[in-house]
DNA sequence: CGTCTTTGACCGGCGC
DNA sequence: GCGCCGGTCAAAGACG
């Protein structure tokens, strides 16, 4: 069982060096008091797994899918835009990018204002995403099967095709263990060492037939205690694990898919500081209300217009997850 | 026996 | 061109 609390170490973020390299951010944050918070993982419905759930934290990668809609920096901030911290008096302030030129690639990074209580997330898209990175695997696949080739002279890549990365999340988690389960499985194909730091990284696939989402999973340098974590890609498939009775698994008819199927979010006691860096995306459209923490934006493509509309606040949990969601026993 | 991890080597991009 | 570095491969081993 993961004993991840999402935080804001000191910047910067440490060596996950994709996630310090982003002009033009948004960067809102809520200012509350600081005590422990429980992490967005902890906010998976851990519990609700079942027994043999190890970490437990369900359909956090859900949030990728639903990123593809409008890229996915978006995403992730929305997830946490739709779930306030309730009880919390959090201000929040955002920051537009005075640039927003980012075509490719987005970040979301939280810049810390309280270390140990707050978020961090980053990711950074690139269009061409699933296509390019499954013609690679093709490419290699048929290689392979093509040659019995030594190690050494194997991968032929493909050379004039530049390699795309998929669109990435990265976060940061304190927690003490490296691998967060996130409803996935993940199977590891890789660990190097880091740079200036003792800690390694390592890479991680997801095991499912066609889906290439990887993950880098690396401890900060600056604080053991931190895992930072970066999502590449988008599931096409729902997380093989399903919570009790796979509720919320099946397609959302809404368009929210996996994305809102697959958690429940247990009533958050704590109030927290956040602090995050947004980087700026077209399609983000950020409001902010004084009463908590839920900056709204678009969810689906195109769909900005009234970013106010798309949150039916009353401020309670059904704000933020869906009914039918809300059925489930929360004393798990 | 199937699945997963470990680990050294390889590849490609990038900066100098 | 060269070296560094991040990312990936794949054989071997561990594990249940």
């Amino acid at each position: 069982m993961a004993n991840s609390t999402f935080i804001t170490p000191p910047p910067p973020p440490t060596t996950a060096s994709d996630i310090d390299q982003m002009p033009g951010v948004f960067a809102f944050s809520t200012a509350a008091p600081p005590p422990p918070i429980n992490s967005i993982f902890d906010m998976m419905p851990c519990d609700i797994i079942g027994g043999d759930q190890k970490a437990g934290s369900l359909g956090f990668m859900d949030l990728l899918d639903i990123s593809q809609d409008f890229g996915t920096a978006s995403s992730l901030l929305d997830w946490f835009a739709q779930n306030p911290i309730p009880g919390s008096q959090q201000q929040q302030t955002f920051v537009p990018s005075p640039a927003p030129t980012l075509p490719e690639t987005s970040e979301v990074l939280n810049n810390p204002a309280t270390p140990n209580s707050s978020a961090s997330i980053s990711s950074s898209s690139n269009e061409a995403g699933n296509d390019a990175f499954q013609q690679v695997k093709t490419g290699d696949q048929e290689e392979e099967q093509d040659h019995h080739k030594t190690k050494k002279q194997l991968k032929p890549k493909k050379k004039n095709q530049k390699r795309q990365r998929e669109p990435r999340f990265a976060f940061m988690t304190k927690s003490e263990v490296d691998h967060l389960d996130d409803g996935y499985r993940w199977r590891k194909y890789g660990q190097k060492a880091v740079k200036n730091s003792p800690y390694p990284r390592s890479y991680y696939r997801c095991t499912s037939a066609g889906c290439g989402v990887k993950k880098r999973v690396e401890r900060s340098s600056d604080d053991p205690s931190i895992v930072v974590t970066t999502y590449e890609g988008q599931h096409i498939h729902p997380s093989p694990i399903t919570p009790r009775g796979s509720i919320g698994i099946l397609a959302d008819p809404t368009g929210f898919g996996a994305a809102t199927s697959s958690f429940v979010i247990p009533q958050p006691q704590y109030q927290q500081q956040h602090s995050y860096m947004y980087n700026s995306s077209p399609s983000l459209n950020i409001t902010s209300s004084s009463a908590s923490f839920r900056p709204a934006f678009s969810f689906h493509q195109g769909r900005s217009d009234s970013p106010a509309s798309l949150l039916r606040d009353h401020g309670l949990l059904q704000d933020i997850v869906p009914f039918k969601m809300r059925k489930e026993p929360k004393e798990e």
